[in-house]
This record gives structure tokens, sequence and C-alpha cells, in this order.
RNA sequence: GCGCCCGUAGCUCAGUGGAUAGAGCAACGGUUUCCUAAACCGUGUGUCAGGGGUUCGACUCCCUUCGGGCGCACCA
């Protein structure tokens, strides 16, 4: 259920109406009726909602915007909206202003609905989003973490605006950087039983290789060795690749990210679909061989240079078993397929895309959500992340520090494409200048006053015996705003903007503890107080499914 | 050099091609002790980085210049 989309249907058919009897009675001129949008106008003395179609019109019909208007607005068939006034404004708007009426039927939709309020009609179209996907070489990151925030509430709007969603996480559990993790191990592992031995120079110096390591020893002491280095090293690997995944998958869990289906690499290649797409590639004459290796001519789909699929050691590269991914992706019958990444990774997304469609896939249906990089700040202070120094924070710690709730979103508050600068101290905060707190405080609020209320004997009656008439302009502001919560994350999900769903319930938050501090909700009147504990278990819905969809509490008290 | 993202109020940021560009913080002024706590109310003259273009209409789309970030491996 979506009453805004509903109202906006209703009036596109009586538009659409009104040109067809107009065109039938030679008042207007035209062919084709262009495809004008309805809109909620940002200044409500512009109406509820208004249509730009005479302004699109005009040229066709060869007449003055207005007059098309005005036309419009004589010919408007009968209908069953309750409308106060229909006006031309501007440059040939049409204004149309609803009967407030509408408002009260929302507190019975809502309150039926319950945590389900939200949701659009199902679409039945499989979506999956693919998020995080940190290498599991290493802890988890401030990159990871946003990925995470982002990737997870994207796949909560998508599925509440209508989608079947699944969650994946790609696990690159072999390759070039799975061998440097290997040799890194191998270096500690010797050096911790007492070997003068050097370290690799690209390898992974942090000092959690170190623990993964000292963790193996408990276990197999001296056992590694007498092996021969190849063995060792696939001991090791398979040892800390097992713990770093299971340390991801805790850690996610701890962050409140639960993955559908977690994808092995190393199974695509063991599948022989990486040479199978290779080979495919080739049939179709997009791979040449140049200096030893396989290149895939990627020019020829818009990419600036030539890609290696296949290296002159024989080994394929990331692109090639990407590639075979996403194609693997789409067999597996998504409709839709998104990624979350880094905006380092920006210069994969052109040639990913070029693939999709050079192996007969439509490029449009895979989408890239870019993300910028995370800021850490102290007090004011950047806190450097450097993993040479160790200092780098990790996402386990951060949730240790400031909670999973304020982590989450403050990670998604921001659009992805914006630069994120994550201030601890302000997330630590109990105050109402840290948003989390402000909006879940907003929640706690709500509840308090239905424990006033229960104590004082006053019970939440049902929407349909209450007379919401009684309600000021303040009230109905709040009732529109509630109107808005399915439309908002039917635009979120449509452009893939899931910070939306943040400041959308700052804002509910924000109307809410206006109304609060100006108001009280028990009081003498009972009459406005039924009609106020509607409302506030409404609101208390919507904030509750709005903070659920970022992954957040909703506390009780606070 | 080429590509992607960003540039909006003092700061941090919103802004699905629509009408007079918004919020929070900060600043300034005022009120107040009330279901949850020093909270509440009010106050914004912004070259939407600059310049061109498309459009009835541009912060939004295209081109270009400047500034910042990030990429441009037989790494992932």
């Amino acid at each position: 259920m979506n009453p805004i989309q509903e109202l906006r249907d209703k009036l596109n058919n009586i538009i659409i109406e009104a040109l067809k009897k107009a065109k039938d009675e030679e008042l207007l001129q035209f062919q084709h009726i262009p495809g004008f949008v309805i809109e909620v106008p940002k200044d409500s003395n512009h109406g509820d909602f208004a249509s730009n179609v005479a302004m699109l019109m005009a040229r066709e019909a060869r007449m003055n915007p207005r007059q098309i208007a005005q036309i419009i607005c004589d010919h408007m068939p009968e209908h069953t909206l309750e409308i106060d006034k229909i006006e031309v404004a501007g440059a040939g708007f049409i204004n149309f202003f609803v009967s407030k009426k509408w408002l009260y039927d929302i507190p019975a939709l809502v309150s039926a609905m319950g945590d389900q309020y939200g949701n659009n009609p199902r679409l039945n179209k499989q979506v999956q989003v693919e998020f995080v996907s940190a290498n599991p070489t290493g802890n988890l990151h401030m990159g990871n973490a946003r990925g995470g925030a982002i990737g997870d509430t994207l796949a909560n709007v998508l599925a509440r605006a209508g989608y079947d969603v699944e969650r994946e996480f790609y696990i690159n559990d072999c390759g070039n950087q799975i061998e440097v993790f290997g040799q890194s191990l191998e270096a500690r592992y010797l050096q911790l039983m007492g070997k003068d031995i050097g370290f690799p120079e690209n390898g992974y110096a942090g000092q959690d290789v170190v623990d993964t390591v000292k963790n193996i020893i408990r276990t197999h002491q001296d056992g590694l060795l007498s092996m021969e280095s190849s063995v060792r090293q696939k001991t090791l690997i398979d040892y800390a690749l097992n713990e770093k995944i299971k340390y991801i998958k805790s850690t996610m869990a701890d962050f409140g990210i639960h993955y559908d289906v977690w994808f092995s690499e190393k199974t695509l290649h063991e599948a022989g679909k990486v040479e199978e797409v290779v080979d495919y590639l080739k049939e179709r004459g997009y791979i040449y061989e140049s200096e030893g290796a396989l290149w895939f001519k990627t020019t020829a789909f818009g990419d600036e240079k030539d890609e290696v699929m296949i290296r002159a050691n024989g080994l394929p590269t990331y692109f090639a078993a990407d590639i075979a991914y996403h194609k693997d992706k789409f067999e597996r019958g998504f409709d839709w397929v998104i990624n979350v990444w880094g905006a380092d990774h920006h210069g994969h997304v052109a040639r990913m895309k070029g693939a999709m469609q050079a192996i007969g896939y439509d490029p449009d249906h895979l989408d890239i959500v870019l993300m910028q990089l995370v800021r850490l700040y102290r007090g004011g202070q950047i806190v450097r992340m450097s993993k040479r120094t160790g200092t780098t924070v990790s996402l386990d710690e951060l949730i240790e520090e400031v909670g999973k709730d304020a982590a989450r979103f403050f990670f998604v508050m921001r659009s992805p494409d914006s630069h994120l600068d994550f201030d601890l101290e302000l997330a630590k905060q109990q105050s109402q200048d840290n948003p989390v707190y402000y909006v879940q405080y907003a929640h706690a609020r709500i509840m308090s006053i239905f424990r006033q209320a229960k104590a004082a004997g006053a019970e939440l009656k049902k929407p349909a015996e209450v007379d919401f008439s009684i309600l000021g302009a303040e009230e109905l502001q709040i009732l529109r705003k509630i109107a808005d919560f399915p439309e908002e994350i039917a635009i979120s999900a449509r452009t893939l903007a899931p910070h939306r769903i943040a400041r959308y319930v700052l804002d509910l938050a924000g109307l809410f503890h206006s109304f609060y501090n100006h108001h009280r909700v028990l009081n003498e009147n009972k009459a406005l107080q039924d009609a106020r504990l509607v409302l506030m278990d409404i609101i208390r819905i919507t904030i509750k499914n709005s903070l659920d969809l970022l992954g957040v509490s909703a506390p009780e008290q606070m």
C-alpha cells in the first residue's frame, strides 16, 4: 500500500480523461500524451499535487501552457476524489488541493499494517545485492563498514519496495593475494618458531596475521616445520581463511548483517566457470593473444584499453573470475544485480558492464553503487588509518566503541557519493546533537507516553473509533509525513539511495519532538487525547520500521 | 595525460528537470521549568565553484575551465 502513489494514479487518470475529452471536442490537438509527472510540490501553497502536463504539451498543441491547463481543468471528469480546489498557476502548472480528509484514513492503514507499513506491492522481481566482499586476509576496515551499512540498508529498502532480495558476500579465497597471504603466514610462523627469516616485501604485515599464526601454533605447535613449503603454506592458508571468514561472519552479525549466500571464488575456478567464460568470449572473437597472455578486447565496449584475462603464467586474472562470477549471478535468474563497491574500484565499472554486454546480458540490469571513502574523526582530529603502524580502527573495535546503532546510522546517513566524515565523539554522545540518539529518543519518548497513559487508565483506541478531525495543523503535517513513508521507500529503492531513509526518519523525529514540546498528548480533552494517542502509535510504528530498515534498534526507554 | 566522484549558508550536508534552494550545528535575540532529562521559539542578502549550451523551465542534463578526492597492473 502506497497512499501517495494511489492518489497520484487517480489524478493521472483524471488528467488523461480530461485530455481525451478536450481532444474529442477539438479544443486541443495532439497525437500523443507526453510523459508528464504528478509531483508533490515543495511549497504547500502550490497544493498537494501538481502536474506539468500543460507545459509539456505546449509545443505539440501549439498553445499557451496556461490555456491548456485551463482546458484540462474545465474537462475534469466525474471522479470519487475529494478535491477542494484545482488551480492553474505559474507557467502552467495544474495544482490539486486534495481534501485533508484522505489523511484521516492513514492511521487505520498504518495501524493495520503494523510492521509491514511502508511496504510497496510485490513486484515478483529477483534482485541480488552483493556488498562488503572484503578480502579474507585482514580485518574489516571503515570502507567495509560503510559498504555493509549501505548494502544491507539498500537490501532492506528493496525488500520493502517490493523486490525479492538476496544478500551475497563474495569471498576472494584464491589468486595472487592468497599466495602473498600464504607467504606472509609462513614467514610469521617460521619467525615465531625462532627462525631468522625475512618477511615478504608486499606481505601482510598487520598484527592480526601474527595473532592468527599464534592460534595455529597453539594447536599444531612445531608440526608444520617439517612440511615442504608449499604444503605448509596451504595448511596455513586453509586454517587462516577459515578463521578470517569466521571473524567476518561474526563481525557482520554483530553489525546486524546476515547474508543469504557466501560465495567462494575458488568454487568458480574449480567448476571450470572461468575457463568457460574465456572460451565463450574466444568463440565470439573478443579474445586475442599478446606477449604470452590472453586479452579481452574491452575497447570494443568503450573501455580505454584492453584487459588481460589469462596471464602469461597461465593463471586467470581477477577480472576474468569476476566476469564468470557475474555471469553466474545472471544464470541464477536475478532480474537485477547490484554491487556496492568502494570508489577506488570505479575504473572497473565500465568494463564490467561491457563484459556483461559481451556475454549477452543487458548491462542495465547490473548496477554498481560506488561509495566514497570514510574519514574517522575523534574530537576534531582525524584518525589516520595505516596498516603499517597498526593504528587502523577495525569494524569490531568501532562497534565496541560507539555501538552498532550509531555506527549503522552514521555510515548510511550520507549519500554514497559523498565523502563521509565519521565523528566518533558525536556518535557516542547522549544528546540531541547526535542524530541516532535523537531518533531513538523519539521512539523511547512515545513508549514513555504510553506507559504514562496506561498508568492513568487511558487506552489506545482503534483508529475507526476515533475522530481525527479534531487534530490541528501540526498533527496533520505529521500524518502527511507518515503517509509519505512508502513513497520514500520506493524512491530510495529506485535511486539506490539508502541515506534517504536516515533523513526521512530524522525529519519525522523532528516533527514529533516539536509537537511534543508544544502539546500534551495526555490531557483533559478525551477526544483529543484519543486522536493523539493513535497519532503517537503510528509515529512509533513508522519510526520503528524506518529504524529496522537502517538496522538500528528502537529502544523502549533510554 | 585519460577516466570516475565531489564543489550548495561560517561548518557538516540534503535537494526524483519544475514555482521564492533547505536541514542540523554554530552565531545572535527571546521565552521557559511542562507526559523524559538545559529545553523551546525566533532570526539566513547563498555569484548552488566560474563560463557557455539544451529546455517553457537547470543546483539537477550536455560542453568547457578551475579546485579537491580516487583510479588508470599479466593486484584485487
